[in-house]
DNA sequence: GAGAGACTCGAACGAACGTTCGATCGTACA
DNA sequence: TGTACGATCGAACGTTCGTTCGAGTCTCTC
């Protein structure tokens, strides 16, 4: 919160005056976070109709979003569990939500359900891909734009690295 | 260190006749997981020679390793950056041995160089993939066994969620 | 049996953290 | 002019946390 004070370049108390605390801070964040990464996915997917370019579209958003404010992912990754009751459910809520769009469009690419892999945790993992290069990725240092890394992204879930890409 | 103790059965104070603090317990914790992270995949690898099922016994083995310990998951993943001077240093080495070591396998499954997808941010995905399950799985309630995961998670990655599985 | 050394502990210290309290300042409205 | 209210602040409170200190017990050795 000292920090936070700091940065807002205000005291500590006067925090206070606009929130009621740690926790609702975290709340928001997070919320705001699913929230818009939600509402950013329905709008960028607007008039895509191929089910490989809706994933795409779905990765870069993704991608995009969290690398231009990592510390959101930051926060979504390390303080999911802070949270309690009202607040706890309403993340959780907008979380799913999203989890379950992503979930959509990777079920849309496999119309014969029942073959293959399991399409649940496909997206749990296509997550990881991308949830985790923030534990990688420094804006500044890398050679890869968002837009490639996206791309490079989409390729290895739906083709595989044996015959990903372009060679 | 006041859960530790309670842990290991021994007072706040007595802990500190082992260890010097809290930082060379983390230490310690990063350095043996990958440490023998390493060793348990130099091991398993023994006799495998294809490289499909070489990538896939290191699949194995860090999903095993982890899934069993999903403690030492957590933290490597968060206190990566706790750890200064030759503490972290020698994690570092560890770390970077381990995943040098999953990077050529992947290199492996494809002599044809420089086309195709990066080998290296392909190897920091996978990673992520195979990371990121910490966030999910819990050992307990779900279905899908370690082994079955990895399985999963080596052919969505060497084949793609298009064409991987048996369907 | 005296001394050394490993081991253990209760108690407390100092810092960091989230939070609260009481007061002050400025502005809008009667 | 008085006052009600939003905004802001310094100071402090209570808790948690990592750490330290001094003393105690036990065992093994000379």
């Amino acid at each position: 919160m000292r920090r936070v004070a700091a940065e807002a370049e205000v005291s500590l108390a006067g925090i206070y005056h606009y929130v009621s605390g740690k926790e609702e801070l975290l709340y928001w964040i997070q919320f705001h976070t699913f929230d818009s990464l939600l509402r950013g996915l329905e709008e960028s997917l607007g008039n895509v109709t191929d089910p490989r370019r809706r994933l795409e579209t779905a990765v870069r958003n993704h991608v995009r979003h969290f690398g231009e404010n990592m510390h959101e992912l930051k926060i979504c990754a390390r303080e999911l569990e802070t949270l309690e009751g009202a607040a706890y459910d309403a993340v959780h809520e907008r979380r799913r939500a999203y989890f379950e769009a992503v979930h959509q469009l990777v079920r849309e690419l496999k119309p014969n359900r029942g073959t293959g892999l399991n399409s649940w945790i496909a997206t749990a993992n296509l997550f990881g891909m991308i949830n985790w290069f923030y534990q990688w990725y420094e804006a500044g240092r890398s050679q890869v734009s968002l837009d490639d890394l996206a791309a490079q992204q989409t390729a290895l879930f739906l083709d595989g690295f044996i015959a990903g890409g372009t060679g």
